[in-house]
Formats: C-alpha cells, structure tokens, sequence
DNA sequence: GTACATTGGTGTACAGACAACACCAACGAA
DNA sequence: TTCGTTGGTGTTGTCTGTACACCAATGTAC
C-alpha cells in the first residue's frame, strides 16, 4: 500500500445528492486503487495549494460530472488519525445539492461513477459511511428552517414536484394544502407564465426566488 | 516573515467562550512572533501527526489555560489560501465553552492572555474575526434549540442564573415565567436539596442532567 | 422586632400557528 | 361524453407561545 508522508495531507470529498426516481441518490466512485480498490466512496481529492476549500471541492465535481453552479456546503472536517491507512489524511467533506437529470461521466483515471439510492447503500471506504450519515441528517434537518430543497429541483417546476421533493427528503407524506400555504407564505418561489401538460391537468411552473436567499430562519418552513 | 512549504498545514483555533461580569467573554492571546506580532488572536496551533483535531483543540487549551474537560464543538474550516501569510494553512475551528471562574495561565512562550467581551474586541489577527462572529452565530442560534448554554454555567446554578445566562448570550430579556415553564418542560436540569442564600430569598439550586445529553430537538426551547 | 428592600417562585387568558380535512377544475384518453 | 388523473383551493379545532402580577422568604436598617 502506498504511504504518505507523515505531514497531514487534506482532502474534500463531496456527498452530491440528487432526486431520481422518487428517490434520493448519492453519487458513489468505485476505487481502482490501494486502499479499498473495488469498494465504494464518496467523490473526491487533494486540496492543492493555491486553492480554496470550497473550490477544490467545485473542481473535484466538475472532473467526476461535468456540473458546475451546484449548491456546495461545508459539511465537517473528519480528522481521525486512522481514518486513511495511508497516513494522515484530513478531509473537509462538503455537501453538493444537483438537479437531475445530470449525466456522470466516470472521472479521467477511468474509475466507475454511479448514483446510488440512500437506502441501498454498497459498503463505503474509509469513514465514508459516517460521512454520507451526517450529510443526510444535515439534509434533513436543513430542509425543515431552510429553503436548500429547491437546488435539487430543476429551475423550473411544479408545486406538486416539489412537495414530492421534500416528501422524498423527509421520507414522510405531506398534507398538500397546508405544504402549499407555507410555501406561499414563505416566498421563496414565483410563478411563471408557463404550465407543464402531464396526466391530468396542466400545472403552473414555478421557480426559485433567487432575491430569496435569505434562510428562512424566523420560522421553520415545517415544525 | 517566517515562511512555510507548499505543503498545507493544519491549525486548529479555538474560540473559547465564558460568563463573567454579565458578559460573554472569549479568550485572546497576543501574539509575541511574527506574522501579527502584538494583535490578539484565537489561541490555536498546529495540529501533530498522531493526535485527532478534538485532541489537538484539548491539547491547546489545557497548554493555554490549564483547563479540562469542556465542552467542545467543531465550527467550521477555514481555507483561504491567502489567510495566513507565511503560506497554506487551513484552520479547523472549536467553539470551547468552560465555565467560571477560570484562571487562565498565558502560555510556555510567555504570551499574556486574557478574556475579552465580545462587545468590545480589539482588531484580530488572520481571519480571526471572522471566525469569531461565526462562533458567536453559531452560540446564538444553537442555545435555542439545544442545551449547550448549561455548559457556560458551573455545575450547581439556580434559575435566575441560568435565565440571566440565556439573556447575556441572546442578547435580550426573557420573561421570568415563560423561561421557567420551558426548561422545566424540556427536562434538562434536576433540582437539588440545596439552596443558595443571596440579597433576597435563598434560591434552589440545580444542576444539568447528564442523562439528558441528548439536544433538544422535537421542539426548540426559544422559538 | 418591625418595616422594608430584594430576590425567588408561581398560573391564567388571549392570540397566533399548526394540523386535519373534501371538493371542484382542467386536461387527455378511451 | 365519460372517465381517469393530477391541479388547485378554505375552514375549523387544537395546541403552542406570549403577555402579564402577585405572594414568599430571607437579610438589613431602623
């Protein structure tokens, strides 16, 4: 196994989350080197030197998919002596929220890339499990006095869909009245102009309110 | 000016926080080298090879004021890559909150250190205020829903005490009733058989329950 | 030892927020 | 044109939060 210096190194890894098939997916990299070569982990890489944290982690995201302007939040920094058997590895892990539909090409060292469903979740590399569980519970905890959930919706979308995205999140139903009422009064979305035609009736087009950046931190969206 | 490798180092700073004179106070040392020579500072340093970020955080603050077993939480990472000038070095920050009366010894380099209200800091070195006012955001918003504010008080408090604790840190009066209501509904603190006798009535005294480590999350305490 | 100053300790009423709940509307397909 | 499907809308009861005033127990000054 290779051996890194004793002098700490300092990784980002990102946990990018992404609603697909009513389901919320994390993208996972199947490794293709010692340590843990052939299991899953979480997307990411060193801090080089003249880089921000925040930035390596958008390079990192932009060599594995392709995206750029994602939502990115610094998660937690796990600095456990022996969480990398190479030596001593400090990650700074970071919270990217995508809107599908999003193509993943596999990163340029050929590595497999794949969206994985959180509730079937292949065993992870280094602490990687404990990561992916923080960012869920940040996630959920988030969405209830925040307005995070819109960036995993496209920029346009109906009320409907985005009930169904914080139902997805908060893995519980919502009452669609009382969900449209607060949604309203917090004013965060617009209308538009434009209906979407599906099965049944046409339903208006929304987007995110982009002067609406404040969080909605005088009241929870959902109590 | 001193000038560090390429190669990024890792600090932890710690924003340790008291009570004192109705006063939130935090722990400054001024700095005796160079860059910052005489600004007052975070105490921090360098984190060693075989020691996790929370123990390097301990380590500094029982090396700068001989105290143990507080209450420590992860802040934030800070990487900008210009935020030290001798070169790379990404600061993983701790809000300590310790309660007084303690007396802080200035360190082996015979830096002088002292307690500063937070209402009236002098210019700090490095980013450091930056720090500091995400520490004190993070303290504000986190007392509400949580009960990390028993961990500013000593072990034995009365209710006033603890009311007035909740007023210095939030910044504004609370009603006397409502306060006793919720921190009796929230099951946080238990009475003991003592009381304290002071200008009036003696007044019971209380502690925290440490079978209630758990945060109070279902509902915040100061909504 | 009485009066007074000081702090400790307690309950209620009103207002606003939250949760539960059912029906009509607009479209496409058969 | 009927039916299936999804979109869209208000009201009521309950609960939670907030505002608010008085008596109790001690120490001190006279």
């Amino acid at each position: 196994m290779p051996r890194l210096s004793d002098h700490p190194s300092i990784t980002v890894d990102v946990v990018m989350m992404i609603l697909q098939n009513n389901q919320l997916q994390v993208l996972l990299i199947k490794r293709d080197a010692a340590p843990f070569r052939g299991r899953w982990a979480i997307p990411g890489g060193f801090v080089q030197t003249a880089e921000s944290l925040e930035n390596a982690a958008r390079r990192e995201l932009k060599e594995e998919t392709g995206v750029k302007d994602v939502y990115l939040e610094q998660l937690y920094t796990f600095g456990d002596p022996k969480r990398d058997p190479r030596g001593r590895v400090i990650s700074v892990a970071y919270i990217a929220l995508v809107s599908a539909p999003l193509a993943v090409h596999a990163g340029t060292d050929a590595r497999e890339a794949r969206w994985w469903p959180v509730t079937e979740l292949p065993p992870l590399a280094f602490d990687h499990e404990q990561i992916l569980e923080y960012a869920l519970t940040r996630l959920r905890y988030k969405i209830e006095y925040s307005s995070v959930g819109f960036r995993l919706l496209p920029e346009t979308f109906t009320l409907s869909e985005l009930q169904r995205a914080y139902e997805i999140i908060l893995n519980e139903p919502l009452d669609k009245r009382n969900f449209r009422r607060r949604i309203s009064e917090a004013a965060v979305i617009e209308p538009l102009d434009e209906t979407r035609s599906g099965d049944g009736r046409p339903a208006r087009l929304y987007r995110f309110r982009a002067d609406a950046v404040a969080e909605v931190k005088a009241r929870r969206l959902f109590p």
